[in-house]
DNA sequence: GAGTGGTCTAGACCACAAC
DNA sequence: TTGTGGTCTAGACCACTCC
């Protein structure tokens, strides 16, 4: 539908499978314009979105240049944990589903999910296996007002899954924060802990498209099972 | 120079000072054409850079949401380590060059740096330390080819400042690994790690502008002292 | 229906790199 | 000088929200 898009992926799956050969350069943009039928500003979007995501660098007065280290390395970019990183590797995870309840809102939570006090949030508390160990714990609050119906098996397979397709609730954007600290005693008997003496905590807000807060996520890793890659621009000044 | 960083750069100041009192939605493209008269494209560029910073949020049909999550918390955007965090909260901090050495490349090197074998590169081996504790390791591997000189004092002050206003090198972007491992005899040497039995390890890779690898760098950091801030948007498909 | 942001166009001029 | 990407314009149509 969206001609940018359609040529963002088409170009993705160009650079990927070496449709140029081992050209180390996209073809200009006025080149492409004539090639997609499309104004250049078009081109220009399709080819930002390429940037943003790592697959070239636009280097003024040569072209764009493409990067290959997508091409070796995993993480396309952004953010990804062990979770999404052992389900790439075709792993065997599990997730089992400790606790899913109503709880009211205390004081902690009420700051975090900015909600009012007394409200009732959602409280799902989840352990991942991988490859037969329990090394992440996963703690997730959602806000009643927005995800009325919780079951067990959409905590199983995957809530994001359900929050998306079934309840149609589209997530924008995230803040995460990433800390080390000691693990809590529930830490202790929810995971295997294999005598590490830290815990990699991921705290996250979620917000959804019309900018309203509604997920709280504490995900604690297990130290030697965590790793976190990041692919960064400078910023404009 | 550029219309669209002016703007954006007005349109940061304007949010941060209440500037359209405690209004929740920045003024319609429309409106900022004729006040700013400019395009609306240009409009949707400076607006664009907001919203990737995290300032506002765009919904379609009803305007751009003023975010107020960064009026309360310091971290901008981005990325955030703890010793950028200590400046910004204007703890004293002190930088020890514990070594400043040419060597050449090993095995490992090589793949990291992508030089050949042989080749000369700068190790340089700092201390940091913030409130009177060492803290932060950090070892910073530079290509000769593109630094070829390096003094003691730009490793005390700022390598980067030395690197861009000195030798013009214009950094683009990084990708970092985190990750959470046993601390070296190395880190035990230098560091004052208090009984923690963690390190926590960023690994990055930075390039210039002209797609160069030029530096490696590994920053080793006492968990407890350690926070890393991230905002994500989600991707397009 | 009026106003909003999202997409797209065809053209222009510029700064920069390469020859 | 030629080709490249970077900025900017004025206009168009669309999908969506709100009243």
């Amino acid at each position: 539908m969206k001609k940018y898009l359609a040529i963002y992926h088409d170009l993705v799956d160009k650079t990927k499978n070496n449709y140029w050969g081992e050209a180390e350069m996209l073809p200009s943009e006025n080149s492409l314009t004539l090639e997609y039928d499309v104004s250049r500003e078009t081109i220009r979007k399709a080819l930002d979105l390429l940037a943003q995501n790592g697959y070239i660098q636009k280097v003024r007065g040569k072209g764009s240049v493409i990067l290959n280290v997508n091409k070796f390395d995993f993480p396309v970019s952004g953010i990804v944990s062990f979770k999404e990183l052992a389900t790439n590797l075709k792993m065997p995870t599990r997730t089992i589903v400790n606790e899913l309840s109503l709880i009211e809102a205390d004081e902690k939570l009420q700051y975090k999910l900015d909600v009012e006090p007394g409200e009732t949030v959602w409280k799902v508390v989840r352990t991942r296996e991988i490859s037969g160990e329990k090394v992440i714990l996963d703690k997730d609050y959602f806000n009643k007002s927005i995800v009325p119906v919780l079951t067990k098996k959409a905590c199983e397979d995957s809530i994001y899954e359900y929050l998306e397709n079934k309840l149609n609730l589209k997530i924008s954007y995230a803040r995460k924060e990433i800390t080390v600290e000691e693990p809590t005693n529930e830490d202790r008997e929810l995971l295997d802990l294999d005598g590490h003496s830290n815990i990699v905590i991921i705290k996250s807000v979620v917000y959804l498209d019309d900018t309203t807060l509604f997920q709280y996520t504490e995900s604690r890793h297990r130290p030697d099972k965590f790793q976190f890659v990041d692919f960064a621009r400078r910023t404009q000044n």
